[in-house]
DNA sequence: GTAGGGTTAG
């Protein structure tokens, strides 16, 4: 503060004419939390035109200058010892209101230092933080509030769950609202309101806004028509229609009038079902509500016919919205031709589109996505390009969607170097792929045998954490093993099977097909021991000979013994090949005793070629007289087995 | 001047 006052200020600021209330005034007006400007009896006296204008209390003009300095902290510092809290939230806001995000933040880090911040800061910069889409420094600096009676206070608590709502953190938000009720929050309608809406885009969110309304019942609230807004926009995005007319007419039951949101959703919820008569009925309730339809409730209405196949009616409909001037947008345009296409009447769509196009109406995208979509759909993938072509040379801009579509015409057509136009376009407009992308790269790699690049666009997806899709990485797996790139293979199939979903049986023995020639064995070894069961006979024959045969000797008794957890009894020849491979390897003479008790154990003998070669070579081991015996106890165990076996 | 919601197209 001293420091503060001690600068080199310009004497403008403070010298200028004596304010009025003097400062002295104004500092005791504050310290009592009084509004100056309130207190001053100015509005009293009669006015004289000879006076000057009435001045500006030294609060509301430091201000107005802070709103105005280039650096906001620089003259929050200048006026620290005039400036009140309450001020510094005008301030606040002012930055928030004008979306001055940075000046904003270092606007509350200021407060914060100088340990000026309210309830009303809080819940204002948590207001902001959603809109500038930084919900994790709101979660960052709700963390970091000690006091209680804040953390729990309604307001701020209302705000931090609105931007993490508003940024489609919904998961985060509901934890965070369990959380602060454990502290002692005692929510009110806003707060539901807020949580409602977060239930709008989520899978399970019709069960979930119950589960809010009980609560909210509970508790003793009454639902405002605002509740009942958010609740009828959900039932609408979660196809239940009945719901949102029950909630519609208690809504009306409880003398809450439906505005125009409210039929626009229940509209909306027909639409799903096409229930155009309980549409024209709304329609007319409306109306004799004394409400007018606007563009979206007739657009909404649109869409019920569209969806209804009542193309007659939508036609007309749409001359009526053309003649309102509701349709300078594509979007009415759009929901026809969506909706004959759905029909498969794609001509009538594409002149329709065509006709849009004519009268001048510009499209973002969406109808060319549409039209470029039922055309590839309808196998006109030629024209399919052909439009994405006509989009590339009128539009600069793209989305993820528009991406997708255009990439897939050209994908069809094998038109490579449009392809590579496309991931450019991607990368500069620093949109991400997701997983129709991936899924229409790896495709198209596929099918222009770009294995490689199949491959590294399978691996992308992987990293990118997207669910791989099985059908086709199985088929690009397959076709990496056929084409010489057998570890590839391996690592597909290990990002099938570790991603999260369960793969089908097939698999593992696909994959072992492909490692056992390539004499991958350790790998093909990994296969078998966890999937043993899934693997017919055959291939674990082939696998079980070649990994006896050159497989790494360590892992022989392993190997047996997961090929035999398959329920497989290992013929003779495979032991025979294991003997002679360690009859190699006399310092692998443990290994061998443990497989020939081994065998014993589960009731396998050797047979006698292997028990001559063995003998024969039983000096080499040093261990003449403990192999014979060994050998001898196996044929007795073996007999007994048998006999077992013959009755 | 602390906090709430909702409508149409790929």
């Amino acid at each position: 503060m001293e420091a503060a006052a001690s600068l080199p200020l310009p004497a403008s600021r403070f010298l200028s004419p004596p304010p009025h209330p003097t400062p002295a005034a104004a500092a005791c007006c504050s310290r009592r939390n009084i509004s100056c400007a309130r207190a001053a009896p100015r509005a009293l006296e009669a006015p004289q035109a000879s006076r000057p204008p009435p001045r500006p209390s030294p609060r509301r003009s430091a201000v107005a200058e802070v709103k105005a300095a280039p650096d906001p902290v620089a003259a929050l510092t200048r006026f620290e010892d005039v400036l009140q809290t309450q001020d510094c939230n005008i301030i606040l806001r002012h930055y928030g209101e004008t979306r001055r995000w940075d000046e904003l933040s270092k606007v509350f880090g200021w407060m914060q230092e100088h340990d000026m911040l309210n309830i009303a800061s809080y819940s204002s910069y948590f207001k902001f933080l959603g809109l500038s889409r930084n919900p994790a420094r709101a979660l960052q600096v709700y963390g970091a509030i000690r006091e209680n009676p804040t953390r729990i206070h309604v307001s701020v608590c209302n705000s931090v769950l609105g931007c993490l709502v508003k940024n489609g953190r919904f998961d985060s938000s509901f934890k965070l609202y369990d959380e602060m009720i454990r502290e002692g929050l005692s929510p009110d309608l806003f707060t539901y309101s807020t949580l409602l809406s977060g239930c709008m885009k989520l899978k399970q969110g019709y069960t979930k806004a119950l589960e809010l309304v009980n609560e909210l019942n509970s508790r003793g609230f009454q639902m405002d028509s605002v509740i009942y807004g958010t609740l009828l926009a959900i039932c609408a995005s979660h196809n239940c229609c009945e719901k949102a007319e029950e909630y519609f007419q208690k809504m009306k039951d409880e003398g809450h009038k439906p505005n125009l949101f409210h039929y626009s959703s229940l509209l909306n919820a027909y639409s799903e079902n096409a229930n155009y008569e309980k549409a024209d009925l709304l329609m007319k309730d409306l109306r004799s509500s004394g409400l007018t339809p606007n563009k979206v409730i007739l657009t909404t209405l649109l869409k019920v016919y569209s969806k209804g196949g009542l193309f007659e009616k939508a036609r007309e409909l749409l001359t009526e919205l053309e003649a309102s001037g509701f349709a300078q947008d594509e979007m009415p345009y759009c929901i026809l031709i969506d909706g004959l296409v759905k029909e498969r009447k794609i001509w009538e769509a594409m002149i329709l589109f065509n006709d849009m196009k004519e009268k001048g109406v510009k499209s973002d995208g969406y109808a060319f996505s549409i039209m470029i979509s039922a055309l590839h759909r309808g196998g006109y993938r030629e024209e399919s390009k052909q439009l994405a072509k006509e989009f590339e040379a009128k539009n600069a801009t793209y989305d993820l969607v528009m991406l997708n579509t255009s990439l897939r015409a050209y994908c069809s057509t094998n038109d490579m170097e449009s392809v590579m136009i496309m991931l450019r376009k991607m990368d500069e407009s620093n949109i991400s792929p997701d997983a129709i992308t991936f899924n229409t790269l790896i495709r198209y790699f596929c099918m222009a045998k770009v294995y490689h690049l199949a491959y590294k666009t399978i691996q992308d997806m992987h990293t990118k954490g997207h669910q791989l899709n099985e059908e086709l990485c199985s088929e690009i797996m397959m076709q990496l093993g056929e084409a010489g790139f057998p570890s590839e293979a391996f690592s597909v199939y290990n990002m099938l099977r570790y991603g999260k979903r369960t793969v089908c049986k097939s698999l593992h023995e696909k994959v072992l097909c492909i490692l056992v020639p390539a004499g991958l064995l350790k790998d093909a070894y990994v296969v078998v021991k966890d999937n043993s069961e899934f693997i017919s006979r055959r291939s674990l024959g082939n696998f079980a000979r070649s990994f006896m045969a050159s497989g790494n000797i360590n892992l022989i008794n392993d190997v047996m013994k997961a090929v035999h957890r398959s329920g497989w009894r290992i013929s003779q020849d495979i032991f025979g090949k294991a003997i002679q491979r360690y009859i190699q390897k006399p310092d692998k003479k443990q290994l061998l005793l443990c497989l020939l008790d081994w065998m014993t154990g589960q009731g396998y003998s050797v047979d006698s070629s292997s028990r001559n070669l063995l003998l024969r070579n039983a000096q080499l081991f040093g261990q003449k007289q403990l192999i014979a015996e060994i050998l001898s106890k196996q044929q007795g165990a073996s007999r007994i087995t048998s006999q077992r076996h013959q009755k």
